[in-house]
DNA sequence: CGTAAGTTTGAAGCATCTCAACTTCTGTGG
DNA sequence: CCACAGAAGTTGAGATGCTTCAAACTTACG
């Protein structure tokens, strides 16, 4: 029985969407899982493979991505640290897309089993992990708007906007002041867009003064203005209105 | 307590999922709901209101979308007959993106509490409807890899393979005869693209005699060629083995 | 018979891609 | 300590896919 301190921070954002009795909590707190490590590029669910665990993140970044023949890929979800990937697995026991580590990272694998049984006991806590996967499914919908129809500047202050944000929430920085350790082809990756491409509306939004990039540290120095651009619109993320608020 | 044959289509999928017991069958066939008409381009659930049910779809087309300042609009998921649509707030009771008519339609509108209670003291339908709305999220995974890598005619040809496929799945034609009642303004909501480029990807199609269309009935004369320029690859639909063969 | 909604066509513009080179940085073996 | 290789970022020039704008055509309908 493992017991990182992410896993209490994702019960905590459970606890947002559903309320659980002390009770739930404990037994969620209680989940078996395995610390993995993968390194960069790695594959924690490979293209195709069955799926025996939920993943939590507890160091790095992993991303959801689907892959065409070209040899493109589109990354479908990132996953910061607190995050839970591959829960909409629970109740449909397919590998829908492969999952891969964006930088090293360290992650709880959680055999299905034990979920499938704990939310079997449990009907709160299932309406709390569905609840979770809903707002995946959210932050994903309004990742496609974006794709489909915000040109490239806007999709990138979007996808700024989005992570900063949630990295905060996560207690990694402040979502003006954050570390993203994606490199431009992956960023790129997650945009629709060519590397080249991706270094170019950078360069466009450090020139406007919106943006400061120390290696992968982002500083954003206009918050306001980035959020503009990227019509962002952060409901969506169903955070609690005093994580909202704070600048 | 209305009782459409459509929501046996719904129930019957739903224990494709997840297997039902009788009993818990007969509860989703209670499911109380009023059927309700809207006008193509009639909003079903307005941008930013309040969520007070579900809707299953008994005839016609609805889509989600979310709109950009600028006007334009991205389709996120289409629901065909037998859908359920707007599932997701069971858990979540916040209007995440807005739904409209895309042709005149008749739905089924099922009151969140109905489904709640029905889901608190069923477990296993709980289960089933997570299930159903993983599914979603998948096409909506799907969807977006489309809309972010594949240019305008693999889109064009993963779109018509998707809607062909489910629409036959729903007894509504064939995957390669079916008609789908959108103009081509909507269709390039749905796939990004301005309604003249729209034109021009259908007629490259069909000059190339992979289909043919009358007024709104698209006939797939070379499905596999289809299939092959848009990549598609159903698995994700979650469908039957018996269902993916028939030719 | 006139209007509106949808489809089709043409021509010009532009956002993004492609390809290829060059730079910078980092880690590694000689 | 230097030389080198590999990965990431940057730059330039040309190609292209999609958009924009504007107009004609077609069909359905009051």
């Amino acid at each position: 029985m493992v017991h990182p301190s992410h896993l209490d921070q994702f019960v905590s954002r459970l606890n947002q969407l559903v309320p659980l009795s002390v009770d739930h909590q404990a037994a969620l707190l209680g989940l078996p899982g395995k610390i993995i490590q993968v390194r960069a590029n790695g594959d924690v669910v490979a293209p195709g493979s069955e799926v025996e665990n939920a993943y939590l993140v507890i160091h790095g970044l992993i991303a959801r991505f689907s892959q065409l023949r070209s040899g493109e890929r589109q990354l479908i979800v990132l996953h910061v640290p607190g995050d839970m990937a591959d829960l909409h697995t629970v109740p449909v026991p397919r590998a829908i897309t492969a999952i891969e580590a964006v930088t090293t990272s360290t992650l709880m694998s959680i055999p299905l089993p034990a979920i499938r049984s704990l939310v079997r006991e449990r009907p709160t806590v299932a309406e709390a992990l569905w609840a979770y996967a809903a707002v995946d499914a959210a932050i994903l919908a309004r990742w496609t708007a974006s794709v489909g129809r915000q040109p490239a500047r806007g999709r990138m202050a979007h996808l700024l906007c989005e992570l900063g944000l949630r990295m905060e929430c996560a207690g990694l920085g402040h979502r003006s002041d954050f570390n993203l350790e994606m490199t431009q082809a992956q960023l790129g990756d997650a945009l629709g867009l060519t590397p080249v491409h991706v270094n170019r509306t950078l360069q466009a939004l450090r020139k406007e003064g919106i943006l400061t990039t120390i290696d992968r540290r982002f500083i954003i120095q206009q918050w306001d203005e980035l959020a503009a651009i990227g019509e962002f619109e952060p409901d969506y993320l169903v955070l609690p209105a005093d994580e909202l608020r704070a600048a």
